[in-house]
DNA sequence: TTGTAAGCGTTATCAG
DNA sequence: CTGATAACGCTTACAA
């Protein structure tokens, strides 16, 4: 049943190392040996054994994927499980697969290094990691090709959105025609990178733009999701509302809108919402929400194409850095 | 650096053979020499080479994972990926890890089956796959341990939720005390099995209780997903309305809320709305959704268990289809 | 241009 | 109970 480069070998009265050439590629061979190889493998449907393989030749085609759980982000998170499947197809169509990297496997623990070791893969994505694991600063310490679409760190290349872009988009938005509304910020959890850049930007754009920025109208939500969402909006409701409202991310501002709701507050009328992200329902929500949408497709193909090319031609130099260009999409939630 | 059974055999002065049984728990090892390797290993971190190992042995500790792209249900979608999510995490609490399976990998071609022969998994799990896909026919054919969550192929061992139950629950809720509303049904596409179940649920319920079925308050959606659900509902309200409507998923059930809302339809005053899934969202939309909650997380891991016990024990034998009970969540869609 | 043979790091079967 | 030794299926010098 199962067939080997011998038995192959064998059946078209060659050796086994010509053929592993026409498999591969290197080498010798004369065409026309080369094609009847070719039009054998095909018929019979051979398929290299992937283990024996990487014994050898220390290459898996294999990426790794390091999909942070400690977050609580599941693999449902919306941004990021679109942002993966994309990913996926690409380095896919490349011949490349995907395996989840795991620290903790049964009984022994292994650090993201050594499992990559281990499974030789070619290469790791980091969809979305903690700051605060050291297994990832490793990683960047070891010369293994490795992206992230999340977290930055120094030594691993990056691919995300520009975040600040976003921000001066909204807020060039809001303050056009010379308008001076009070705007106010429900940020996300500070210990995440995208979200301190959408905070950092709006305390920026307003201290150059010498527009006031009033602390009760800044909130921090505790952590992702519609819930910390809801309860950063009470916190505001403390106080008398800002005319305009930036969220960091729709998750968030979803929350955020069925709290205001909740309380009858009439969007946009009393108050306008801008979220980040657009993700699938930000267009379904009623009403529709206005926000900032990252190009989950581009990030990811981008993150792709810099993985492969970091692994096939490792000399070749790159920018540590890239920042994705962001649009606003506005929808009902501003007027 | 990268060290091998050798290397551990010299330093601990035994033979090969000797590590291998003890990190294998096979064979007869004297206590003391096992503790010592043991240490030892500990020790210096060693992890064995899982390509060797595969090669020899033909088990790699690897779950392929069938996540059909076909039906264009992404990474994203909110009931599979959280299935997956979950069962990701069980079998890698048991030393498993997951790997995507892909059938067109750069140029060549491969069968699922082909596929597994080849990363010598040791079992497959279908989060969702297609009926049409003549692979997973193979697979069922051939004897690999395999579990899905999704389709039912005679062969294979799949874990669902019990949808019959589900549209009882609902409608016997819907009929309580002696109660005659008319209800339709807005159905979700026929080729997936578990909108058919819930449909046919549906009509049996109504027969057997010889309550009447108006054609007219039935719509079949055309796909999954937000969009089809508005349409469906569109094409609903060409008629006079039911006064409760079941939905075949919570995703096009959001739609429908939606279309009823632009049609200032009122809920649950004018039509009661019972959705099916209980996703994330279901609870957070305005009005609330009643739902028919799946109990993902024991769908899961019942599958998980069972693709294990099915690896470990071949021998022993278990059930084919397991029904998973789910739970009405009553809501603000009815009253 | 093609063939030969020595590994790659394990596991498993025998002897000792 | 422990130690040799032959696979496993492939790649890659090197020889023919």
């Amino acid at each position: 049943m199962k067939r080997t480069i011998y038995d192959i070998a064998r059946e078209l009265n060659l050796s086994p190392g010509t053929i592993s050439k026409v498999i591969n590629k290197t080498g010798n061979v004369s065409d026309e040996t080369r094609e009847r190889v070719l039009a054998y493998i095909k018929k019979v449907g051979y398929v290299p054994a992937t283990s024996a393989r990487m014994l050898k030749s220390k290459k898996s085609y294999t990426i790794g994927v390091v999909f942070s759980e400690d977050l609580n982000i599941g693999l449902e998170h919306p941004f990021f499980a679109s942002i993966l499947q994309h990913f996926k197809k690409y380095v896919e169509n490349e011949g490349y697969e995907l395996s989840f990297i795991v620290s903790k496997l049964g009984n022994n623990q292994m650090s993201y290094y050594e499992w990559c070791m281990n499974k030789k893969v070619d290469g790791v994505y980091i969809v979305v990691g903690d700051n605060g694991d050291q297994g990832l600063h490793e990683l960047a310490l070891k010369n293994i090709p490795c992206v992230s679409t999340d977290i930055l760190i120094p030594g691993i290349h990056a691919i995300v959105s520009d975040n600040r872009m976003g921000i001066i988009q909204s807020l060039d938005y809001v303050y056009q025609n010379g308008s001076s509304k009070t705007v106010g910020m429900i940020a996300g959890p500070q210990h995440s990178r995208a979200f301190l850049e959408r905070y950092q930007a709006f305390i920026e754009y307003q201290n150059e733009q010498e527009h006031p920025i009033n602390p009760k109208h800044i909130v921090f939500a505790e952590s992702f999701g519609f819930t910390s969402g809801y309860q950063a909006a009470m916190k505001l409701l403390e106080n008398p509302l800002p005319k305009v409202l930036l969220v960091g991310s729709d998750d968030i501002a979803l929350g955020v809108l069925k709290a205001l709701k909740d309380h009858n507050i009439s969007i946009p009328k009393d108050i306008e919402i801008i979220g980040f992200d657009d993700i699938h329902f930000a267009k379904h929500f009623t009403p529709s929400l206005t926000t900032v949408k990252q190009d989950r497709e581009r990030i990811a193909t981008t993150a792709a194409k810099k993985l492969l090319q970091l692994i096939n031609h490792p000399d070749r130099p790159v920018e540590e850095v890239i920042r994705i260009p962001v649009e606003l999409m506005v929808r009902e939630t501003t007027k």
